[in-house]
RNA sequence: GGGUCGUUAGCUCAGUGGUAGAGCUGCGGACUUUUAAUCCGUAGGCCGUGGGUUCGACCCCCACACGACCCA
């Protein structure tokens, strides 16, 4: 069988084989203290020609990193050489090579080795070594995607991560370095302001912390059944109990639910909590804590910048929720507008249902959501989302409008908000008038670009009132919802100590990094995304 | 869950109801300043899987798998 006839892989195999035969190993270690590629790029970017042969004649680096590039022209090969943190080109000539030069042959691209040499900078002006020695560090069996096309793929993209990053470099490296600039920039925003780091448990005993469905394990040894967390909320709570007046988690969560864009069932989450806080003063530390993560972004990353359809200028927009829909409403439904009277039509909320239920061009499912209202505060929460949520992008912009601006939505009904403090009633009777039909919590959810990104509330801290919202959700859970929680009657006993008054905090550290690396679906911020096995 | 689109060489993609195409990669050769090097030659395919229609299917039909996008 000729060369030709064989696969990749055989021809590969046997140039290894050829590395042994010279003395190496295919898969060799311990290169010594290599130079990394930037430094040397870095220590040399403003030398000529002249200056080089000059001054730093005896100048010797020694590299060592994928080669990526490779061109021939007879006795003398020029490849590109990338490390962790830069490329250079390798100058190969026969005559400072010697008898290594024959072992170029049996090099490809994708290879890892290391080189030993001077810089010089080539006629065409590139910096590059001149290498005066050679060594194969490890063979690459496999060819790597080509880097002019890229590797476009996306399920590979996402299968290969490995072959994604070399094949998409910088871009798809960058993505995850910004991503770990952010987080650094949320911890140290946390560990300044002296909020202590910990970790809760990720296997737990009950539902609790969100509506979410788990995802179901098993001990073996204890032989009990255990769920995944939906949110570490509930622990941090009683950390605060405790007496942690300030602490933080980054974490796994998982949800077993829909793969989107903007889900994967696994994902990060940060929560802080704040004894003696309300959610107003979460609000000012949001817009804090997310404008610092991304001037330390930008700082290392301008590009980011670029074509954002958003402004993070402070201060950000809050709108009450009722305030929201009433917006909404008047912009493009002035009919249901005035049937709203501005939440005046809580006050019949069955037949203000009847009158949203009758809308023209509304979907059957979201008419079937609105049947299913049993309180007028659930009632809220539905227009909101089926009127207003989806329109805070076009409804809340800045002053050319240009840009959308971040937008905290406020007061949530209590009936959709099973953790959060109701609003005390001498404020609600202030701010809703006397006998409103609805009662509100004192809780926010932040939107940026249309996207929810964050969601907070002073916290339910009397025990009492938590176990009836606990025993609320086992009613729906009676009812069919299977994203309810559990009564956690230890959960209960920790409030019955005592919790100060306390401000909570969620947010999705994924949807962040898409948000200010403008990724479109979340899969291209998480390395490696959940996908069906391959067939 | 619903809809639309996609799956062809290692990679990126064309393609027509009648023997399967290009560029890059690979392999052989030339070349001591290349930058997607260039030039000459050459190899490489169960056209996602399974059924069906047809004298004949990569192409038309059905189902399935996987993926992308949109909607819920």
């Amino acid at each position: 069988m000729t060369d030709s006839h064989r696969s990749i892989d055989e021809v590969r195999r046997a140039k290894a084989d050829a590395w042994r035969a010279a003395g190496h190993l295919a898969f060799g270690n311990d290169p010594g203290e290599l130079h990394p590629i930037a430094t040397v790029s870095a220590a040399h970017k403003d030398h000529d020609v002249a200056t080089l042969d000059r001054d730093h004649a005896g100048a010797e680096y020694r590299v060592a990193g994928r080669i990526i590039a490779m061109r021939d022209t007879g006795k003398l090969v020029f490849a590109k050489l990338r490390d962790g943190g830069g490329e250079i080109q390798l100058f190969l000539s026969a005559k400072e090579l010697g008898a290594t030069f024959a072992l170029l042959k049996e090099l490809d691209m994708g290879d890892i080795v290391m080189a030993v040499g001077r810089p010089m900078r080539t006629r065409a002006g590139e910096l590059s070594i001149m290498v005066r020695s050679l060594r194969p560090l490890s063979k690459s069996y496999r060819p790597i995607p080509s880097e002019w096309y890229g590797l476009g793929e996306v399920e590979t993209r996402y299968r290969q991560r490995y072959a994604d990053m070399i094949a998409n470099h910088p871009d798809v490296g960058d993505v995850f370095r910004a991503r770990a600039i952010i987080v650094r920039a949320l911890r140290a925003w946390f560990d300044e302001r002296d909020f202590i780091e910990v970790e809760t448990p990720t296997l737990q005993t009950m539902r609790g912390g969100a509506n979410a469905k788990p995802f179901n394990t098993h001990h073996n040894a204890l032989d009990m059944d255990l769920y995944l967390r939906v949110a570490p909320e509930l622990y941090l709570k009683r950390l605060i109990v405790g007496g942690m007046d300030r602490v933080y988690e980054i974490g796994r969560v998982w949800r077993n639910e829909g793969i989107s864009t903007r889900h994967n069932p696994e994902f990060t989450i940060l929560e802080f909590y704040q004894a003696y806080a309300t959610y107003e003063v979460l609000m000012g530390e949001t817009e804090e804590l997310v404008t610092d993560a991304d001037a330390k972004l930008l700082a290392r990353y301008p590009k980011y910048a670029d074509g954002r359809s958003y402004s993070l200028a402070r201060p950000w927009k809050r709108v009450r929720m009722l305030d929201a829909i009433t917006d909404a409403l008047e912009r493009r439904a002035p009919a249901l507008a005035a049937q709203w009277a501005k939440g005046e039509g809580l006050r019949a909320w069955e037949a203000t249902r009847e009158v949203f239920m009758a809308a023209e061009g509304l979907q059957k499912d979201h008419r079937e959501y609105l049947r299913k209202c049993s309180a007028p505060g659930e009632l809220v929460y539905a227009l909101y989302e089926l009127f207003a949520e989806h329109h805070l992008v076009e409804d809340y912009r800045t002053a050319d409008g240009s840009q959308s601006v971040p937008v905290f939505v406020t007061d949530y009904p209590f009936d959709v908000s099973p953790l959060a403090r109701k609003k005390d009633a001498d404020k609600q009777a202030a701010q809703y008038g006397e006998g409103f039909p609805v009662t509100f919590t004192d809780r926010f959810e932040l939107f940026v670009e249309g996207r929810e990104l964050a969601n907070a509330f002073s916290e339910l801290n009397d025990p009492d009132d938590q176990a009836e919202r606990f025993r609320a959700q086992l009613v729906n859970r009676e009812k069919g919802d299977d994203e309810a929680m559990d009564f956690d009657a230890d959960y209960i006993r920790a409030l019955s100590y005592g919790m100060p008054p306390t401000a909570g905090f969620g947010l999705g550290v994924d949807r962040l990094v898409m948000l200010l690396t403008g990724q479109k679906s979340i899969r291209d911020v998480v390395l490696f995304p959940l996908l069906r096995p391959e067939t």
